[in-house]
DNA sequence: GTCAGTGCAAACTTTTTGCAACTAC
DNA sequence: GTAGTTGCAAAAAGTTTGCACTGAC
């Protein structure tokens, strides 16, 4: 299975990781390796706990998960946002590239792909800068708070 | 004078703003837009009160502050980021538009423009999605810090 | 005069830190 | 055995909120 692939290359590529810096291979990590890369979209830390719990994993503290989330960053397993007042993370590995539209009234947040300017961004010559991941972020309404405001604004004119 | 013909076409800009939601005109807040227009690349709230008390403007509280700069964001006058732990700030206003590099080692950010680049991310058809603005960060290692780690690894290599 | 706006402090949220107990090596 | 790791609780950092006072309209 495709996704079984996944969870035991990014195992493998943490255990390195972890091999490489000295750490500790504990069953902690990996339990939220693997939860993390269970998760389709975006989460934040307590999701993530939230997740673990359900799935019955070994309770690990919010301050466990906030240390490791630092190494599974550290390793390019996972990027992590800032939508708004708590930091989204997604995997990282083997997922394609995407940007996002953050509706600005609503704060829905879309993924969506286009090679083109994909490729626009990681050709740009960038120079003595060394690129590892890129966010781009497109602020605006989504097709439903726009329409919600063009009625609104219709409504308001009769009033006058 | 460049600058001054920035400052009152903002200025006009709030007003109407204000005019039109049915806010007030404080001396805070146009204190508030003056400071921001002031300041040349990106901010966070400390810094911001901090300008105001060193240029000797009325002292305005944190709290006002915070509830002035969504206005102002709402008034499409400033662009919100978040870096880092504080949101950061920047005048959009006759800003020409640029992207960011972060440093991931480091953390400083470097501002550059591409036209292509630019004009890529405004021609990408976007179904149903408004655009209002859009951000772009460009993550990796600095030239300095680029440097740096390879200088550790061949100190690493001949310790071993 | 009225009510939106302000300043202050307290509350709240997210993340980090100190420390004792635990465990991978 | 010992140092890295964990869980807990406390602290820190950033932002929001409640409330009495002020001032724009």
């Amino acid at each position: 299975m495709e996704k079984d692939n996944v969870n035991s290359t990014v195992r493998q590529i943490f255990t390195e990781y972890l091999r490489q810096k000295g750490y500790r291979k504990t069953a902690e990590r990996y339990a939220i390796l693997d939860t993390v890369y269970s998760i389709d979209g975006h989460f934040d830390i307590d999701s993530l706990l939230a997740k673990m719990v359900e799935e019955g994993r070994i309770r690990v503290s919010r301050a466990t998960l906030y240390n490791n989330i630092i190494l599974l960053k550290d390793a390019h397993l996972i990027i992590k946002h800032q939508f708004g007042a708590a930091s989204q993370y997604e995997r990282s590995y083997n997922r394609s590239m995407h940007h996002h539209l953050i509706c600005t009234q609503c704060g829905k947040v879309v993924e969506f792909q286009n090679q083109e300017l994909q490729k626009a961004i990681q050709d740009t010559k960038l120079k003595g800068f060394h690129l590892s991941y890129y966010s781009l972020y497109i602020y605006g309404l989504c097709g439903k708070c726009y329409r919600m405001n063009k009625k609104k604004e219709i409504t308001n004119k009769k009033k006058k």
